[in-house]
DNA sequence: GGAGGCATGTAAATGGTTACATGATTGG
DNA sequence: CCAATCATGTAACCATTTACATGCCTCC
């Protein structure tokens, strides 16, 4: 039930529109969690009947602006503090790379090559997103460039991870003789 | 729709019962996708519609094996090679992080410590598993192996990450000032 | 006047989890 | 004989995506 708590953390911010919440999904919390319009509208309905968001009067163009309460910073609170077990890891890539013996050697490594460069584009983009931001030396900011910057070291860590599995498919290795250089 | 497609690179192994592939979810691939046996029994029945596993004779405790068609193969061929773009990440941890502007400062260090011994005990945990296989000269164990260095790495990275995250909060940073040491 | 962006919604379908339900076999 | 594990399934619910649907407002 992350969506609810995505909206709230976002409103705790500032106030916004279904709409503008859709696009700080686009922009900036897209990296680590995404929603489309037609599920963020209805789930603040059920926020404004939890009595976690309450919702202004209707503006131009039917525009609504929901604002978090106590009742939602607390609920905000109780979520980012209580302890949660569940590491629902759910990684489309890695799964193929599972499944890439079933392949000809030569198309595995293309497809890790591949995915080594995706990573290096998701770099480069990562590093336009911070670049394109003004910081300024709130909270928010604070703690959004440290995301961002978790953001940067899981791609670059791919790919080498994906430069490196490439190697060994190519080098021929098996599982018994892979080279498991670790970083210092 | 890649639950069809973990299933068939499963069997592209060896075939198995909607019992065996639960239980290989939960043992090795349920690092990188993971499934329920009340949505894997019902997918194998749709995927013998498709013609892309057959299901043998009903053996002691109704056991019913699974076997990978030759469409099966080429069905599992096709999505492993064919250009995929959607990156479509979800991590719970790093949506906390994000909204940890909202906390007292020491609770905020305190979650991002509290993940940072997460990933380390999620790192022995990997090691344990490693340990625990009797690797062979197989393609799948080559994959196999190859995947969870992948996840090793990961863990690493995010736990650097968590331990240099609390860092900065603790020391009161901001958007601004923030230390971005990188990697040699 | 038209294009593009602002703004909100619903419906249908798919994907996934939790809970309910049942029974056989094996090993201690 | 009892517990654990093997083995399969369905139903209800929740989460998410895709498609359908509408209309306003601003700028060119």
């Amino acid at each position: 039930m992350s969506l609810k708590h995505a909206l709230l953390g976002m409103l705790a911010d500032r106030p916004g529109s279904g709409y503008e919440l859709t696009k700080r999904f686009e922009l900036s919390l897209g990296n680590v969690w995404s929603a489309k319009h037609s599920q963020i509208y209805p789930e603040l309905q059920k926020m404004t009947g939890l009595g976690w968001v309450t919702a202004g009067e209707e503006g131009a163009r039917g525009r609504r602006e929901y604002t978090i309460t106590d009742d939602g910073r607390a609920e905000l609170r109780e979520w980012l503090t209580a302890p949660h077990r569940d590491r629902n890891v759910r990684n489309e890539s890695m799964l193929r790379a599972f499944f890439l013996w079933t392949l000809p050697p030569d198309d595995a490594v293309r497809y890790l090559e591949g995915e080594a460069d995706g990573y290096r584009a998701a770099r480069a983009s990562l590093d336009a997103l911070d670049a394109g931001i003004p910081w300024d030396s709130s909270g928010s900011d604070l703690m959004g460039r440290i995301v961002l910057e978790q953001g940067r070291q899981w791609v670059d860590t791919m790919a080498e991870w994906a430069d490196w599995a490439a190697g060994q498919v190519r080098a021929g290795h098996d599982a018994t003789t892979l080279d498991l250089r670790r970083r210092p």
